[in-house]
DNA sequence: AAGTGGTCTAGACCACCTT
DNA sequence: AGGTGGTCTAGACCACTTA
């Protein structure tokens, strides 16, 4: 048997030229997301290292830089665990959101055609549609998709890559809890006040409009978390 | 010998507890922040291996750590380089700031008092003295401070982290361009309109000069930055 | 086709907590 | 004093770039 692993890209479908301690970061990541890890749930080498089939280094070499985009903490000689959630975490995060919603939306408004006034009505009338059937997983495909969408005319990469680490910070909570049927037609009712101010092409409703939406969300999720 | 390092805590004038990984990271972290190793230098590790007396992998934990703080690029099989730095990215990044400076002064507002005002007149008569005196590493020092003394009253510690961040990302940039006396005289009447709206309690006319001030910094700062 | 330099393994060492 | 689990070393393997 040679030193090298036997197989160095299999255990994943990742296509070639990948390295272990990428395709590790993304498994790890895409478990904390999905709440296989839960916040504060300790991240043994050991057990990842047999789980993936690696020795310990690449997964390591995952955890850091896991640890460096604020997913994990690691503390000297105690190793990794994902990083816990508090409602003073949350409600930080949500007021970044807030701010930088001032410079998506003026975006939104700038790059908004009538492509796009189409393509948000069509999404949202699918959402209504579907709380009507109760259909709770799907209206938060249509929710995503919405969001993606306008935040797909945000120039700055930047905010680009906040929000999506934001959404992923806060994803797992949501699974959790989150939609019921009342939360979604309030959501809707939000929705359709951001969809009129950007076909209005009026920036100053779109912004006001979408933080009203990010302090309702945060109000309807902080509930759930505990105070500490 | 033994297989161990010889000196664990060597080569850094850190208390004992911390690991090599953490010493490295700070290490070069620094050596970035500084200008030793300027955006887009190459980050050997080999070289880095024998500049702190470890093996590869604690300096690929540090490296990989920085990744994920932004810091450091990591590609697969070319390793590692500094973030290159252009117009566009600092662009992107005083946008954020300036969306922030939202949070961060109507928190300062909220949590001013009689003793803050007095500091701040305090640090920025210091910092006109040194322009008189054409010391600018030492109003670099006071600018900072001034700085450092307003948003330490935030209370939104995702805010200061991001902050943080962004300072250390362009703070090489200050220090080969930046600073001349012209710009400093101007940096002084934008700190005096700031310091007059927290004196005045009055958080919309302290954003706003704020505002104004980060984007007076950047397009100073923009045309000394390659295009691409 | 040699060289440069990144990646990964196997296992040793050791810090910390438990008994 | 033993165990659990994190940390680090030495060196093998290999991808990519030079000639």
């Amino acid at each position: 048997m040679l030193t090298q692993t036997a197989s160095p890209a299999s255990a994943s479908g990742e296509g070639l030229g990948g390295t272990s301690y990428r395709r590790v970061h993304k498994a790890i990541l895409a478990d904390i997301v999905n709440g296989v890890y839960s916040p504060g749930a300790r991240l043994k080498v050991a057990e990842l290292s047999k789980r993936y089939g690696l020795s310990p280094m690449p997964i390591r070499e995952a955890l850091q830089q896991l640890q460096g985009e604020g997913f994990v903490i690691m503390s000297p000689n105690r190793g990794a665990s994902v990083r816990p959630i508090d409602r003073r975490f949350v409600a930080d995060i949500y007021e970044v959101r807030s701010a930088l919603y001032t410079i998506i939306y003026s975006d939104a408004i700038k790059g908004a055609d009538a492509a796009l006034d189409e393509a948000l009505v069509a999404i949202q009338k699918r959402f209504d549609a579907l709380v009507e059937r109760g259909d709770i997983a799907a209206c938060h495909e249509q929710n995503r998709l919405l969001h993606a969408t306008i935040e797909a005319l945000c120039r700055n990469r930047e905010v680009a890559n906040l929000i999506a680490r934001y959404s992923n910070l806060t994803s797992s909570l949501r699974d959790v809890f989150g939609y019921n049927l009342d939360r979604l037609s309030q959501i809707s009712e939000e929705h359709w006040m951001i969809i009129e101010a950007i076909r209005a092409r009026d920036a100053g409703k779109a912004i006001a409009a979408a933080q009203h939406h990010v302090r309702r969300a945060f109000e309807n999720m902080s509930q759930y978390i505990p105070e500490n």
